[in-house]
DNA sequence: ACCCTTAATGCAAACGTTTGAGCCTATATA
DNA sequence: TATATAGGCTCAAACGTTTGCATTAAGGGT
C-alpha cells in the first residue's frame, strides 16, 4: 500500500488540501506547517501520484514521439538516436518525458495516434514522416490535436521542422559542378518521400543553373541502406557513359556504392566522386573520408521538441516552420586534386 | 470539452457502470444493450480516458525504458534503434506503450529512476546499463520495484538479459588464433564496464587455453567510437612486436582501426586482421568487409521485456537470467587466405 | 399465489489528487 | 464594542473511470 496524501495529512494533523498546497509551494500555507508537512514527507518518503494529479490537472506532461519503418534495416541508422537525444534533451529540461512509438506500418501508425490522442495520456505529438500523403497527419489536424512534424507533408496545416532539403541537393550537386563534373548522378530517390524528391529536386535545378543536362537514367531510385546502394551503383556504372560523381541521399548508401565503385575497379575520388547526406559518425573514418551534409538531427528533435510547447502554450492556432541549417562536409571521396 | 462515459450513459439512458461494463465486455450486458451503447459510442466519437481508468486499475500498461549516454556520441549507434525497435514490437503485442528516458549522468539516471517509481506512470523499468556497479540498480532493489537490466551488474538480485560477452571475446581470439596468429590485440577495454571486461577476459582465456602469452600492452583502452579506434591502432603499431591481429570491441572502434592500419601501408587482413563487434550494417559493406560478431540487439529487447512481463505478472520473487545467442559472422577483414 | 433463481442493470464508493469557496481566529480599525 | 481584514486552514466537489453490492423484473417450480 504506497503512502497518499491523506497519510501525510494524517500524520501531521491537517487537511489533504493543505499537504496539496504545501506540495504547491503555495503562500498561503504558514511557514511552520510547511516545515512540519514536508519533515513528514520525507520521513513517509511521500511521492505524489502522478497519474491522480494527471486526471485533476488534464495534464501529463508526457509527450508522444512517433517513428515508422520499426522493422525496416533503415531504422538502424544513428540518425535516430541522434533526433531522439535532441528531443529528450530538450523534454527533460522542461520536465517533460517522451512516450515512445515505434510503428511498422501506416495501419499500425494510426491506430497508435488515435491511442495516443483518444487516449489522454499525451499532450501532443511528435511524428516523424516524409510522406507526401500522411493520413496520421490529416486525422491529427482534423482533431486539431497538437502536433508537430520532423520533416515535411503536403499539408499546409502543420508545424513542422526540417532542413532544406532542396537547398542541400542543390548544394552537393553545385560542388561537383565546381570540380568539374558534368555527368552527375543521384542515388536514392524515392518518390513518395518528400526528403529524397525535394533533394532530387535541388540537384535538378542545379544542373539547370549551371546548364548541364539532367539525364533521367541518372536518378536511381532505393531506400536507406547501404545493401541497395552498393547494388544500385552496380547499375549506374553500366550506363553509358557512366557518372563521374553520384549524390547518394544517404551516407550508407554512399558506402555501398563506393564500394560497388572499387570493386569495379575504379577509385574515388579519382574516377568516381561520391558523396553522402547524413554525416554519420563513421564517414570520417571512412576509406576515402566521405564528403556529406551535418543535417544536426540533435537540433531537428530539440527544435520540433520547442516548437510543441509553444503549440501547447498558446492557444491561437498558427502555423510555424522551422528550417535546421544543414552544413556541406567537404571530404577526399569528392576532391579531384587528391586529398 | 471531451466526451465522457457519462455523457454516453445518458445518450444511452443507462448508467455509467453499464457502458463501462460494455467497454470491458462484460457477459452480465445484453447483446441488445451492448449494441445499443457501442453504437453510441462510435457516434459521439467516445475513447476511455485512460488516465483515469489507470487510477482506479492501479495499472498504467507503460514500461519506463532507461538508456544512459544520452550525450555520448556512443549513443549514435544502431545498436539503439535495434533494441528500442525489440522492445517496441513486443511492448505492442501485449499492449504496452513504452516511456523513453534517455539519460546523461548517474545521476540523472537516478532521478529518472527515482521518478519512474514513485510517480506511478511506469509499472516496470528496463534498464540499460553494464556498469559493475550502479546506484540505480540498488535504488531498484531496494525498494523492490519491477524491472530488467539489459546488460549485466554485480548485484545478483537483478533479473537480466545479456549476451555471453566472455564467449563472444573467447571465440573471437579463438577465431584468429586458428588462424595462426599468436600476437592478438584487444581493442577497447573500458574498465568499469561489465560488457567489456567480459569479452576481454574471454579473450585472455583462449589465449591461455592455446599457451599464447598474454600480454598487457596488447589491451587498450577506449569507448565505442571510431575516432578513438583510428588514434588507439596507431599506439598499437607502434608497439613492438606489432600485433597480427586486432579485436575490436565494437565495429566502430574496428572500423577507424582499420583505416589507421591502411594508412601506415598495411593491408587487412593479409598483414593485420581485424574483428569487431556487433556486427552493424555496414560490416557487410566495408572494404573489407567486416568480421563481427552478430549480437542480436533486437532478440535482447523483446526478451528483456518478456521478462518484464513475466515479473509484472507473478507476484513471487525469483531472479531469472536469459542469454541471447551471439553468432559469429566471419568476413574477410580475418581471413588470412584472402577472401 | 408463493418463493427462488437468474439475468440485467443501477448505485455509490473508491482511486489520489487539486482547488474554489467557506470558515474560523486574531488583530487592526472605526 | 462592533466590524472589517487578513491569514491559515478545512470542506467538499471534481477529474473519469471501475466494481462490489443492491435492486428490479421476469420466469420457473411447487
Amino acid at each position: 500500500m504506497r503512502v497518499t496524501i491523506n497519510d501525510i495529512a494524517k500524520k501531521a494533523k491537517v487537511s489533504a488540501s493543505t499537504v496539496s498546497r504545501v506540495i504547491a509551494d503555495s503562500p498561503r500555507i504558514s511557514a511552520a506547517t510547511k516545515e512540519k508537512v514536508l519533515k513528514i514527507m520525507k520521513e513517509m518518503n511521500y511521492h505524489p501520484n502522478m497519474i491522480a494529479r494527471s486526471l485533476v490537472n488534464r495534464s501529463t506532461r508526457i509527450i508522444g514521439v512517433v517513428l515508422p519503418g520499426l522493422a525496416e534495416q533503415s531504422f538502424q541508422h544513428p540518425f535516430f538516436p541522434e533526433l531522439l537525444a535532441g528531443i529528450g534533451s530538450s523534454a527533460n529540461q522542461k520536465g517533460y518525458k517522451i512516450l515512445l512509438a515505434n510503428v511498422d506500418t501506416v495501419d499500425e501508425e494510426q491506430q497508435m495516434v488515435k491511442e495516443l490522442t483518444y487516449g489522454g495520456i499525451t499532450e501532443g505529438i511528435i511524428l516523424l514522416t516524409s510522406r507526401d500523403q500522411s493520413p496520421t497527419v490529416e486525422q491529427l489536424v482534423k482533431i486539431g490535436f497538437p502536433f508537430v512534424v520532423i520533416g515535411r507533408t503536403d499539408n499546409p496545416c502543420v508545424n513542422w521542422v526540417d532542413n532544406d532539403n532542396f537547398l542541400i541537393g542543390y548544394q552537393l550537386a553545385e560542388h561537383f559542378i565546381q570540380q568539374g563534373h558534368r555527368r552527375i548522378a543521384f542515388l536514392g530517390y524515392s518518390p513518395g518521400y518528400m526528403v529524397t524528391r525535394d533533394r532530387m529536386h535541388g540537384y535538378k535545378k542545379a544542373l539547370e543553373d549551371h546548364q548541364l543536362p539532367f539525364d533521367q537514367e541518372m536518378v536511381v531510385e532505393s531506400q536507406f541502406i547501404s545493401g541497395q546502394g552498393y547494388d544500385l551503383m552496380k547499375l549506374l556504372l553500366a550506363r553509358k557513359p557512366r557518372p563521374t560523381a553520384v549524390i547518394a541521399c544517404d551516407d550508407l548508401l554512399a558506402f555501398g556504392a563506393i564500394k560497388a565503385i572499387q570493386e569495379a575497379g575504379l577509385q574515388v575520388p579519382d574516377d568516381i566522386g561520391v558523396a553522402g547526406i547524413n554525416n554519420v559518425p563513421l564517414a570520417d573514418y571512412y576509406n576515402p573520408p566521405l564528403t556529406s551534409v551535418k543535417i544536426n538531427a540533435f537540433s531537428l528533435g530539440t527544435k520540433a521538441f520547442e516548437m510543441l510547447c509553444t503549440v501547447l502554450n498558446s492557444n491561437v492556432q498558427s502555423y510555424n516552420r522551422a528550417i535546421i541549417p544543414a552544413e556541406l562536409v567537404v571530404r577526399s571521396s569528392s576532391r579531384r586534386e587528391k586529398g
